[in-house]
DNA sequence: TAGATTGTTAATCGATTAACAATC
DNA sequence: TAGATTGTTAATCGATTAACAATC
């Protein structure tokens, strides 16, 4: 078990952690078991120093003249990520991004499961997606008072995301993944902005620019 | 007009060229036209020191006791981020996802124009997303071969992209947006990974420890 | 044991912040 | 002009890399 964190750890650290977690995946399905520091610098494309210096900040878990087990690392990095924890999710926007978030089975893979999906489009509600029906818009913070809902994942366009995101902060939820491009102060709740807008800025301004 | 870039621009500092956009875009349209440095600061969450820093790798775009005009830094911001410029790309993967990012208007704005989607699914191929017909994949090489094609969105499965990405990179394209969770050594194409993934797992991980 | 590779400390590098002269 | 705020240099902070003793 990976030691408790007395310190922070700073964000870059964390951001590479699901790095290591899906290399060190893809080695233990390709029956590999066993990787050096060096090894796994290759495959995620951080320094050999980087990746020790960031794994002891959790542990131990190589040994000296061997290396790293792959598939004992990958699971304490699951663990420090806490994919084994589970969570119930909603899904707010049953837009294509709504959907395809609801569909995906890495959300699952990852600890999250999607119980509910809300949209303010009479059409779209009373519909079925897989096997959880499209509920209305309105009925969202009922919904989450009368259920154990951990996480909402915001799929709605921008000018309804703000004031759907600091309802649900008030109501208590725990965590929200955002994909609109707002930024909202929060109190207490965990939120995790993808932009996926952002993304294709960063390729366009390296089209231009080159690397 | 921005000054040329003889050095290499950090790319924390690209990063940040996205929200800053974002930002300004939100003043302009609420009829803000001056803002300072301080003040942009509190919108972004960057220090007023980081943010003049970073503009000034690019040129002078403000003034001494006044700040700076938000449509016109904007305006800069998108020329140095190439929003100006338009590329033809295809969407390979005609799932939720590659739908979701065909019908998402960000990516017109951005100046992409999506001019064809590719699927290996026999039922998808033939069928219409708005005005584009879903090509079978097979055709894909020969259709960026034969028209004018900047970029390519992968939305395929992970056992798909990286094949589909190597040839695409033998085949001469600019640019690839990939959302599968594989990385490949290009040649020469300029590769964005956008990996959702990713992001549930940082979630995961703040809701375990805490900000 | 000898060889390999970690865990960890110290050195370096780069990014952020502070400070202030320039100037609108 | 006086006040405000930039542009830019210098100082600080933090993250990455290098080095090597510990040890399997």
């Amino acid at each position: 078990m990976y030691k408790n964190l007395k310190n922070k750890v700073a964000t870059p650290v964390i951001r590479r952690l699901p790095v290591y977690y899906r290399k060190l995946s893809d080695c233990v399905e390709q029956g590999r078991d066993r990787i050096s520091s060096q090894e796994l610098s290759e495959l995620c494309g951080f320094s050999a120093s980087q990746i020790r210096q960031d794994l002891n900040h959790f542990g131990g878990f190589g040994q000296q003249g061997y290396g790293y087990n792959t598939a004992l690392l990958r699971d304490e990095i699951a663990q420090i990520l806490g994919i084994h924890n589970r969570y119930k999710a909603v899904v707010v926007g049953a837009g294509r991004l709504g959907t395809a978030i609801f569909e995906y089975e890495g959300i699952r893979k990852s600890g999250f499961d999607i119980v509910a999906l809300f949209d303010n489009d009479p059409k779209k509600i009373g519909m079925k997606v897989e096997h959880v029906t499209i509920e209305p818009a309105d009925e969202l913070l009922h919904y989450i008072d009368h259920h154990q809902v951990d996480v909402a994942i915001i799929t709605v366009p921008k000018t309804a995301a703000e004031e759907i995101i600091r309802r649900l902060d008030a109501h208590g939820i725990r965590g929200i993944w955002n994909f609109a491009p707002v930024d909202v102060n929060v109190t207490h709740s965990i939120v995790e902005n993808t932009r996926i807008n952002d993304s294709i800025l960063k390729l366009s301004y390296y089209l231009q620019h080159g690397r």
